[in-house]
RNA sequence: GCCGCUGUAGCUCAGUCGGUAGAGCAGAGGACUGAAAAUCCUCGUGUCAAGAGUUCGAAUCUCUUCGGUGGCA
């Protein structure tokens, strides 16, 4: 009766940052031999996705193991119900190996779900939303909205007007379960069962956008367009969940109408990404308890995880 | 050298009849109820190139200087 939920809750180390702000260079230099990575990347869970993605490079793969990569094809939507289910299982089975579970990415999101844990809303069946995205297109959002507006007053009155993915959520949870969303509590406190170290990773904004930008050039000098292009080739859309990532949807305008060049590609891409990572570097601070470094701060970085976890000295 | 056009926000440019300026883009901040690399919301003071003049009042009219640019030599 006395025990003490801390001493059994297992330890997990969150990593995470914006895209390019340097995570992988330093999974690399602090895991090997004494931890797993759990990717939180919704990108990266998709199968010959790899540039795009900047996925670790197989070298760094095979030496320091990764979960939740390359575990679906493009055409398969994954979401935060899987990953935080997922997720669990990974922490588990890492502490059962005798080592630490690291969860890395860039997706606050998914991060914020394994931390709280998701509302108990029910599973819908998909059709309930590609039903309601056909009558989106066709009547548009407004209509959609007073819908929103009749059956749950309260969740339409904090969604904005514009906010059409939310509003097709909303309808969806409705018709789908008879309820509305707002009945369905968001958790408010850290899940138990879990000690999370929260480590942020930032640089100043300049050198970031600087990062991001050569790095779209690298993606593009290890054959990103040739990438994208088989992925046409065999078949893939550019409304597959998959395609919808930086890095691939910015192709959509060039096989679509030729109107634009690569060169405007490129460019595009490097947008794109600087606005991700300012949206996730805001998501990020909502997050409760990070510790904020520089990834060049590695030793700082190191004692920190050490006083953390003995196992990854 | 001469003639013309031009100089306004980080960039591209509006700016009416003289009443001390505002769009787009870039950028910044924020939100986030199982799509989240998704989807949204908010944010525009700047020596109006510089100086002088006219005027109650000048981004606006006049002159000078300094840039840029096009044409003719």
């Amino acid at each position: 009766m006395n025990t003490n939920i801390t001493d059994q809750a297992l330890p997990v180390i969150c990593l995470f940052g914006p895209t390019a702000v340097g995570k992988t260079d330093l999974l690399e230099e602090l895991f090997i031999h004494t931890g797993e990575i759990i990717s939180a990347d919704s990108m990266q869970v998709y199968r010959r996705m790899d540039i795009g993605t900047a996925k670790p490079d197989k070298s760094i793969l095979e030496r320091l193991p990764h979960h939740l990569i390359d575990i679906l094809e493009y055409t398969t939507q994954f979401n935060a119900g899987d990953f935080v289910k997922l997720a669990d299982q990974a922490v588990r089975d890492i502490h059962a190996r005798g080592l630490v579970p690291v969860i890395s990415g860039g997706t606050a999101f998914y991060f914020r779900n394994f931390l709280f844990g998701l509302p108990r809303i029910p599973a819908v069946s998909p059709d309930i939303r590609t039903d309601l995205n056909k009558r989106m297109a066709r009547e548009g959002l407004p209509a959609l909205r007073r819908e929103l507006e009749a059956c749950d007053p309260h969740t339409a009155d904090r969604l904005e007007p514009g906010d059409s993915a939310r509003t097709v959520r909303a309808l969806e949870v409705f018709l789908g379960t008879g309820k509305p969303l707002s009945d369905f509590p968001v958790p408010r406190t850290p899940r138990s069962g879990f000690r999370c170290l929260m480590l942020g990773l930032t640089r100043d904004r300049a050198e970031l956008y600087d990062r991001i930008n050569r790095r779209v050039d690298i993606m593009f000098g290890q054959g990103l367009a040739d990438e994208v292009r088989s992925l046409i080739r065999e078949g893939a859309s550019f409304d597959d969940p998959g395609m919808k990532g930086i890095g691939y949807s910015e192709f959509a305008s060039l096989y679509r109408d030729g109107c634009r060049t690569m060169e405007d590609v490129k460019n595009q891409i490097k947008q794109d990404s600087r606005r991700y990572a300012k949206r996730q570097m805001t998501f990020f601070r909502s997050l409760p308890g990070i510790e904020w470094y520089n990834p060049e701060e590695k030793r700082k970085i190191r004692e920190r995880i050490a006083l953390f976890n003995p196992i990854t000295t």
